[in-house]
DNA sequence: GAAGGCTCGGCATACGTATTCATCTGAAAA
DNA sequence: TTTTCAGATGAATACGTATGCCGAGCCTTC
């Protein structure tokens, strides 16, 4: 070794030079053999293999990117309202980030992870700088606002996929799940079990695409079924627990009778939850209740919280594939992804059931 | 512009030289302007500014860092016990990814993300490849297994610090809360509330230092108030609701009489409160029960959940501030974060109370 | 008017890797 | 023996940025 450890400290990284010069070759022979080049012998490939393994050699990555010009790297960037208190990150958002890691795991890919401001200049940050090869957006709510920004991004030729409402003439790629199905299916599994009189909280009228489908979707089910929708017990929320709680409030002071509740939003149903019981309003006896994305909360909530479920694990493949295929200038598509219903208690399920597993296996 | 755009492609990005040409400037002079080098002058820094905007020119993070021989970019490792189903994320890991993540912007670092199986080569996939600078290890549970990769990279001279029990001779450095302390105020504050039979669900004599630490401060507390511990009130258990909700089955098959339960983390708590609702002991009516973490969903159990919260917020910012102050040869040393109780509806607190704010803010 | 100091900007180069092109060796073909 | 060709390797270079060093101008000072 050129030289040796000095005050604790560790030499130097080995260079391909370090490795060429032990294994009496030349750098470009290290990298060739290194990279599988059938250009090399395989019996100067094993020698160099032996020295970089002995000196624990390993490629630079930002040569590497450099030379390449590429990051191998995604970026996962949630936006949030400002909640500058930690830990406050939406549960469903969790779920997601969780899949779209091993996602990228899965493919050789890094994953850079950055909360975002609705401010702040992200849309010339990550790219640009070629920190990443690809954006990936990821935020509750309307993109009205971010629109510009989007269309400016598609004008660079950045690539990027966002995680939201699927609708026509958006700037760049969407996936998401198909809110309006899933508010079809909370619906109707509610008319089944004998419901007729039900109330949806969650924003209608305010500006997230998503909150609106899934309220489409359940007043079609009404529809269908000939169950009258009556406008008074829909009552708008943003999807916090705070929120949830101050509609069910509000939908009880209103004085109408229900008997089923379909939240928006899990957060919004707990919160819902939380304010049936302070009425002494039971669920399931008195009311049943339906939420929606199957965060962990849902499970573990008491009564356990029925559900739609978004598949996660399906959403973080298609929008680390569907990015990939862009960078890749692949063909690639928008794409609504399934919804699953998963019944607990509340809506008066048999027993204290365990969780189910919302979307089984590959 | 040089080259216009061909088929709806974008020019290839801007570098420094073309910067340069632009400002009739040499390359260097456009490197220094930017990067706020006294030795230009304000009229030439302006106008690099100006053509640089202009071309929105962003500085080659792969080229800098190259040339910096850093990365700016810190990797936050989560080991997980081989689920190779998505999202069954610990709900605390979460809550600590988010502070880690917003520790990092704010000092101006990249963060990324990567869950790691137990085996696999991460030991040496990350600060060796100069992806990033420093390490941060995150998992639950004993690091016995651990051991030999964590001295291995002390050995390697590899930056990195670790979440978890603190314990003497540690390879490398250790920030934690202060698990003793937290399960003595969880025992101090039922005893108070005039509570004697109490039991304690999670692994006291597995290999997870953090349950056996917070079992430690549980019998301390109990010594100290001459409340007599009772062997046969403790349970086995590892962090999950399923395991919670075994342990307090087994704990209610042994037929001892309690009146008050402890579990090693909310996750345990709240599978106990389950077993418990299954066998018609109300919570907290009959039984009180206390948490650790303080998860999101012990806020919105029904009952809500008395737990210990961890200052995940402080946590996050410590983890990455003591990183860097490693990465940066600057004296740094482990560290036990405090606790705090977080009282709830389950030990009979007053009325239907909404959520606590754990840490006020700043 | 020349010497010295100061300000500003350019030249050359280094960071570590990967590829293109040229070279060298040895063996098969003529 | 000479030519040819394939296989294996080395030399040179590009990727884009940042900095040490040096030189060109300008101002000051005696």
């Amino acid at each position: 070794m050129s030289h040796e450890k000095a005050h604790g400290r560790v030499p130097s990284k080995a260079t391909s030079f370090d490795i060429a010069y032990q294994a009496g070759v030349s750098q470009p022979t290290v990298s060739r053999a290194l990279r599988g080049s059938p250009q090399v012998s395989e019996e100067t490939r094993k020698r160099v293999l032996a020295v970089a393994q002995q000196l624990n050699y390993k490629v630079d990555k930002n040569a590497s990117n450099l030379r390449f010009q590429h990051s191998n790297t995604l970026a996962l960037l949630i936006f949030e309202d400002p909640t500058p208190d930690d830990s406050a990150i939406n549960p469903f958002f969790v779920s997601m980030l969780g899949s779209v890691t091993r996602a990228c795991a899965q493919r050789g890919y890094d994953l850079l992870v950055s909360f975002q401001q609705q401010s702040g200049n992200w849309h010339e940050e990550y790219e640009d700088s070629r920190r990443a090869d690809g954006l990936i957006l990821l935020g509750y709510g309307d993109y009205l606002q971010y629109r510009i920004r989007l269309e400016r991004l598609t004008a660079q030729g950045t690539h990027f996929v966002r995680w939201g409402a699927v609708q026509p003439g958006q700037p760049g790629l969407s996936i998401g799940s198909d809110n309006c199905q899933g508010g079809y299916e909370a619906a109707r599994h509610l008319i089944g079990l004998r419901r007729r009189k039900l109330a949806f909280l969650g924003g209608a009228s305010r500006g997230c695409p998503e909150f609106l489908d899934r309220y489409r979707g359940f007043l079609r089910a009404l529809g269908e079924e000939h169950v009258p929708a009556t406008p008074a017990l829909q009552v708008d929320a943003i999807t916090t627990e705070e929120a949830g709680y101050a509609a069910a409030t509000e939908l009880l002071r209103r004085g109408i009778a229900f008997d089923a509740i379909v939240g928006a939003s899990d957060l919004i149903a707990l919160g819902a939850m939380r304010a049936l019981k302070e009425h002494q309003i039971d669920v399931p006896t008195e009311v049943y209740v339906v939420g929606f994305d199957d965060i962990p909360a849902a499970g573990l909530a008491n009564p356990p919280l029925t559900t739609i479920a978004q598949n996660t694990r399906l959403a973080g493949e298609v929008l680390v594939d569907t990015l990939l295929r862009q960078i890749r200038d692949e063909p690639a598509e928008a794409r609504m992804l399934p919804t699953r219903l998963v019944v607990r208690r509340s809506c008066g399920a048999g027993a204290v059931c365990p969780d189910q597993v919302a979307f089984p296996g590959p």
